[in-house]
DNA sequence: CGTGACGCCTCTT
DNA sequence: GGCGTCACG
């Protein structure tokens, strides 16, 4: 939804542009606009839960508008939608109903045998979900994409990273669908962005500085501004019936000042306002102005503003409104894509059933996690740092990037365990984190990697974005830093197994030769547990 | 004249 | 998420 009607208020100010304008700079991305549209070319594959190919052209239609923009030499910076607002549960709860309904009679539809029928509905009943979203992500990684995961709203993280400088993370623009970018007081948004680069821009201070038919901004500031958008309705607040953009717009004009507004509209009899309205409305704008987002830099969340608890005294310091905070450890997996945002599981990395999430790390860290793992596919993934994985068969699954002198390989491995234990031991501890630093030398199999080609209009086979690069494979010892872990784990149940073996990288059926491992002493093991709030 | 409810569209060749 | 249309006050 975002404010109502506001990008048509806005008409006056927006400039058609493309995006060779910001050829050398840095733009953010609001991945779920992207992802949506993408969605409808594989709509019912996606409702079905179908892994085909054809699931996966949201990923190339996706990849495509990376390549155009890097082909502009622009840096894309792709911005996730994380956990979900409380206030917003109302507006999302109505989406889910009518999916849900969709979907019901989609799948009717194709029992009939009806199958235009059934993808129209299909179309109506597809969402993005946090596994589309990590499927992307992992192609990011690979391709080299930045990314990062907000705590709460994309739309609030990008208009905080428009506020830093580029060597800060900071971007020049935002690609979006989404007038909320407005809101938040985005300097430069970019709407309707096509498959060429052609847009629709709208600069804030285009907004503040012209005159354009007796609509002007030039004495609003960014309060005013906001309580305008939150007036003519917003996704945490609807607006009061009867007030829409335009008389909100007039209201700000004539008090310029929101507490009398406020108190103007109360007076009012043409209008029916809601008892709590103040206090929500009051929460809306500062939501806009104090979102939690994440920063990069000191690793944390953060208010986009800061905000003084005399700001709004009512709340007697409770700022949970502007999303729970959340201990810095659990913020940098969600924001790397480590942690599912809104159930705080690890993602399942072979994309099969909800798995009940353990562990998880960041960075150098080893991700711990069982998964079910179906159809006895092979691992057909990699990653920067290590993951590990539990399988239906009681095995760790160990990948790992090593640098060897000037070559990066490829480790992969297998460590049996008893996965109800392991489970026990695991959820009594937590989402823990572990970091590496453990020394121990273990002989795995290895395989080269293929440098990324990041040619923006190379094509790239879909069935090979995510593959472990197969060549040509020696056994070398390496110390592998992830192995501590496995037996800090492991140790703590008796009946796992330490059993170490190599595995055949991804579908490739050669063989490689066993690996054995070499125990050493790990002294320097630390075990991280997630604080609790 | 502005609001709000309703239906239709976003992809792909 | 947006857009255009149209009945209502």
């Amino acid at each position: 939804m975002g404010i109502q009607s506001l990008l048509r208020f806005m008409k006056p100010f927006i400039e058609p542009v493309h995006i060779e304008k910001y050829s050398g700079k840095r733009i953010g991305i609001d991945a779920y606009s992207w992802l949506h549209k993408g969605a409808y070319s594989c709509s019912m594959e996606l409702c079905l839960g179908s892994r085909s190919e054809g699931a996966k052209r949201f990923l190339k239609y996706f990849m495509h508008h990376i390549d155009l923009l890097r082909h502009y030499k622009i840096t894309p910076v792709v911005v996730f939608d994380g956990g979900s607002m409380p206030c917003k549960a109302a507006t999302e709860n109505e989406r889910h109903r009518r999916r849900e309904t969709n979907l019901e009679s989609a799948k009717e539809k194709l029992k009939q045998g009806d199958v235009r029928g059934a993808v129209e509905l299909f179309q109506r009943a597809v969402r993005i979900t946090p596994s589309m979203a990590h499927q992307l992500i992992q192609i990011l990684r690979k391709e080299n994409v930045e990314f990062v995961v907000a705590p709460y709203e994309a739309d609030a993280q990008l208009a905080y990273l428009s506020t830093l400088d580029a060597d800060k993370g900071g971007v020049d623009a935002v690609i979006t669908e989404d007038s909320d970018l407005i809101a938040y007081f985005c300097q430069a948004v970019i709407f309707k962005m096509d498959r060429y680069g052609n847009g629709e821009e709208l600069l804030l201070d285009r907004v503040f500085n012209s005159v354009s038919n007796e609509l002007s901004f030039k004495n609003f500031d960014k309060e005013l501004f906001t309580g305008m958008c939150v007036l003519a309705g917003c996704d945490f607040l609807p607006s009061i019936s009867g007030i829409g953009i335009k008389r909100a717009y007039s209201l700000i004009l004539k008090y310029r000042n929101l507490d009398r507004v406020l108190s103007a509209l109360k007076l009012d009899k043409r209008y029916q306002i809601p008892e709590d309205y103040p206090e929500s409305f009051r929460k809306a704008v500062a939501v806009f102005h104090h979102a939690t987002v994440y920063d990069a830099e000191t690793k944390k969340l953060k208010h986009m503003k800061p905000l003084q608890h005399k700001d709004m005294p009512s709340l007697n310091g409770d700022l949970d409104f502007l999303g729970p905070e959340l201990p810095p450890s659990m913020a940098t997996a969600i924001a790397e894509g480590h942690l599912n945002p809104l159930t705080m599981e690890a993602f399942d990395y072979f994309c099969k059933i909800p798995s009940r999430a353990d562990t998880s790390t960041v960075d150098n860290c080893i991700t711990i996690f069982p998964a079910k793992r179906m159809n006895n596919e092979d691992i057909s993934y990699r990653d920067q740092g290590s993951q590990m994985s539990l399988t239906q068969e009681s095995c760790i699954t160990i990948i790992s990037d090593q640098q060897v002198g000037d070559e990066e390989i490829t480790v992969t491995r297998q460590v049996k365990v008893d996965q109800k234990k392991y489970m026990k031991e695991a959820l009594s501890l937590g989402k823990l984190i572990a970091p590496l630093e453990s020394q121990q030398q273990v002989e795995i199999h290895m395989e080269r990697s293929e440098t990324p080609n990041n040619n923006p209009f190379k094509r790239r086979k879909l069935g090979d974005i995510n593959p472990i690069k197969k060549s040509s494979s020696h056994q070398v010892p390496v110390l592998l830093d992830a192995e501590k872990s496995v037996d800090v784990l492991c140790s703590s149940s008796p009946e796992s197994q330490e059993t170490v073996e190599s595995k055949p990288n991804n579908k490739s059926k050669a063989k490689h030769p066993k690996s054995t491992k070499t125990k050493t002493d790990n002294k320097n093991s630390i075990l991280r547990f997630f604080q609790p709030l």
